[in-house]
DNA sequence: ATCGGACTGTATGGAAACATACCGAGCCGA
DNA sequence: TCGGCTCGGTATGTTTCCATACAGTCCGAT
């Protein structure tokens, strides 16, 4: 469906938009094959991230997955009542909880790992090496221009703007 | 916040993670820029779409805006709501609706090409047209691979999986 | 000691998108 | 002509996320 743009790139549809196109593409397949482990991206890189670093509290996880920490709360919610995740509290601020990873967790980790390696394998058919450096590294200017972007409180007020309608 | 990624980048974090996360940054600074219009992206496509292509069915719109059936026509509704597109029966189907845009709603494309033209502006400084080329070609790439995983129905099936608690 | 500010996690409401199921309309072969 | 299949659009329920507001806690300044 998505092949045939043929008619559906006008003047203003670039790189930009397919950039957006193509990683909600890449997110619905990797939730595609995560599926078999009842977890989609955002569960398994939490999952991965708090098997990687152990004692974390919610709201570096949140960044760290890029999420919010509303959000994040609710994901570790699922993972604590799926017994994958532990909310330990920390004993040196009453406040936070650290969030460790049970057996069961760390086992679903390592299942991620070989599902995360094949999807990858399938992933970067045909694209070398040097390429997958190249958009990295495109990836990294084009994220940093966003953030000055995204740090410019409200951009319009351009003022005298050519006409309102309202 | 998402630029220190220093200890966030484990053995799994790949090109293909960031290139998701980038995009959703980029998606939300467009939505950002495209606030002052009181547009998210996805509408502003639809009416860029309908603003070029006259009038177009629902579902061809859909797939060209890269939404569902059903959201495209949420959309189509809010934005008629508006008095920026119409639906036109089809003289020949008299299932289709045939939207067409109003002159409110060029009007509104034009500022949306404005406002398209300075973010793209902002977002490509430092990279040139030849590495734009490059990503275009290589988002190409995965997405073709992207599609050919999509396609496959349920990958593994390993049956007799190590152990199911459930 | 205590007060105010900053921070962690949670509750709540809303937005956006999807999958599914459905209705009405067209299409086509018997 | 009629029966079934397909297709366009819509209704419904679920999921996932965000933004906001809030309660509890820590910490520093007074």
């Amino acid at each position: 469906m998505s092949a045939d743009h043929s008619r559906s790139a006008p003047s203003w549809r670039r790189v930009e938009i397919a950039l957006i196109d193509t990683a909600r593409r890449l997110r619905n397949a990797f939730d595609h094959r995560l599926a078999e482990l009842d977890l989609n991206l955002n569960q398994a890189s939490l999952l991965a991230f708090v098997n990687d670093f152990g004692g974390t509290n919610q709201t570096e996880l949140a960044e760290l997955v890029g999420v919010g920490r509303a959000s994040c709360g609710a994901m570790i919610d699922q993972l604590e009542a799926r017994g994958l995740v532990t909310r330990n509290p920390d004993p040196h601020d009453r406040r936070v909880w650290l969030v460790g990873i049970t057996d069961e967790g760390s086992a679903l980790v390592q299942r991620f790992y070989a599902v995360d390696e094949c999807f990858r394998q399938e992933i970067r058919h045909g694209i070398s090496r040097e390429e997958r450096q190249q958009l990295a590294t495109l990836l990294e200017r084009l994220g940093t221009n966003v953030d000055a972007i995204l740090q410019t409180p409200n951009p319009q007020e351009k003022s005298s703007v050519s006409g309102r309608s309202e």
